[in-house]
DNA sequence: ATGAAAGCGCTAACAT
DNA sequence: ATGTTAGCGCTTTCAT
């Protein structure tokens, strides 16, 4: 492998010039500069990162916290997050952590056990304790789809969001509306907010017998949760799911009942995982805007980790409701 | 950051025999260990891995090669690959690769330029050279869900499994198959033979014209495969797509121009992703193993990493074929 | 069984 | 503008 040394020798320079051409520094002659240039060109030569991550006590990646589940969503937004944070020099790691007390601490101490840059979430931890630790080390951290306090957070404004969700479902006539959700997650708790919101202002009573919660958002969980609706009554003519995935779920449930969507049930969903507009209904949901909300993330990391320790900022983009087959006025 | 030093230092010992501890070596009194083994407890030391990684020549971290679709059925078989990874001591790097020759060029740059420990391809590269590249680099590469000739490969008969498929869809009655299937991947290929064997077992003739090849693994190149075929001219009962989501987006197709699957149209589809048991109809399809794939590649790499270049194995692993409603017999 | 010393490839502070 | 030097944290001979 050519290393620094070589190329120096090659030029007849020593290996702090070539290092100046390498990365970009002022104070280095033209001509050696291109004759320099023209050396890697022909060698071949990259720096070695282990070197560099040594003297500059950076590693250059940055570690992405996601349920191991790693559903659909996840999968969509890493990607999203991942092109600008490699146009930023940075790697990525991933730190799966599962919906356990033990999962949790365990991640933060591998977080610890790698030198990151910097770490970003997309996937919340609910132990507080978790963030004080980060904060102690010191580590730049951004959550990417909600908000945690005290750190960078990029997002949308859920309970809107879900309350608007709702709102469709009420001005299509419906009054005996279902939530599935998670109250395990705080994105599960102001998505229930939303709806419960939605409710109030339309008179609708009642409304915590309304929601059953579920421990993840997987499309398994969906079947669950409709599963248990179903069980206790089926008095209802709408259904909210906190996520997309659960929506597919309860989707599939009410098939294999007969029970047709929207005709006898609508179905409203959340997040628009590229999936839902391929579903038989299409399904209506609330659309995260995982593009920006990944190349914002990206930046706002990069930008702390380089820039020093201004945390605290806190952006709320748009979202939109998408309004699909899956929805219909109650007849 | 506490470093081997400091923990050598408070143990009134040298950072070598600090190091033997932590790397399980021989020659290291019991006393001695203990208390080694207790101050790393109490300081929560990690050895920084920049500095093993330079002075071992390693980077313990694999590259994924895979298409920058990221489609599901990769996104499923990375999470299959990425744990047992990680338990051999592994970190991950994507590489995403276009469907173009440049991009595959410059992947193999990136590939080099990372100290790579290893590679796993889990999307082929057309260009037959990149292999060669590879091969000289010594860089351990195994490929997952595929053949490559020369390398460790783990994947099942595709052509066979096609064959089963499209046997399927024959037993049913079924002599107007289409196939929507791909060119420039070799496992479309290999797909498409296997579709090819199964018309020419049954009689039937013209099988050439009766596949539609499209780009890449995507819905949206599902959608437009299936509108290809319907502008063609509609006299198939049956439709056999190289993936599921191939399959998906064409159900999409159907189900938007009124035509039922499977009353009037059977699909079969090819890997098995989670999503296709959601569906409505569920798709009848080839279950690729995923997670003993995913395992058995792992292993293998790590084998070939530590144990050197006994490169060449080929693991056929079996597939099942899933009948779901999808498909039914021809009226 | 243990320690001293060298060196992995690089950057930066300090000379010049 | 450029070179010399030290050192990042670790492992591994080579002594002892």
């Amino acid at each position: 492998m050519v290393s620094i040394k070589d190329i120096a020798r090659q030029a007849g320079i020593s290996p702090s010039t070539v290092s100046r051409v390498v990365n970009g520094k002022k104070h280095v002659r033209a001509a050696k500069r291109e004759a320099v240039l023209k050396l890697i060109e022909e060698t071949g030569y990259v720096p070695n990162n282990a070197a560099r991550s040594m003297v500059l006590q950076r590693s250059f990646t940055v570690g992405i916290v996601l349920a191991d589940t790693f559903n659909m969503f996840q999968r969509q937004l890493f990607s999203f997050i991942e092109r600008p944070l490699g146009s930023f020099g940075y790697h990525t790691r991933f730190f799966f952590v599962k919906f356990e007390r033990s999962s949790e601490e365990e991640c933060l101490t591998r977080l610890k056990a790698e030198k990151l840059d910097g770490i970003i979430m997309i996937h919340e931890i609910q132990n507080p304790s978790f963030y004080d630790s980060v904060k102690k080390l010191e580590l730049p951290l951004v959550t990417a789809t909600f908000n945690q306090p005290g750190f960078p957070s990029i997002h949308i404004h859920e309970e809107d969001a879900a309350h608007d969700a709702v709102n469709h479902l009420i001005n299509l006539g419906h009054r005996k509306i279902k939530m599935i959700s998670t109250d395990g997650l705080s994105s599960g708790t102001r998505r229930t907010k939303g709806f419960f919101r939605a409710l109030e202002a339309a008179g609708i009573k009642g409304a915590e017998e309304h929601v059953i919660f579920v421990r993840q958002y997987t499309t398994e969980f969906g079947m669950y949760g409709m599963r248990e609706l179903l069980l206790r009554k089926h008095d209802f003519s709408a259904v909210f799911a906190a996520t997309d995935e659960l929506a597919i779920g309860a989707m599939r449930v009410l098939k294999d009942k007969g029970i047709r969507v929207p005709e006898d049930v609508s179905v409203v969903g959340f997040d628009d995982i590229d999936i839902s507009n391929y579903f038989m209904p299409r399904l209506t949901t609330i659309r995260q805007p995982l593009n920006e909300i990944g190349e914002r993330t990206a930046q706002i990391l990069h930008k702390y980790i380089t820039g020093g320790r201004d945390a605290g900022a806190d952006m709320v983009l748009p979202y939109q409701l998408i309004i699909r087959e899956s929805t219909c006025a109650l007849k």
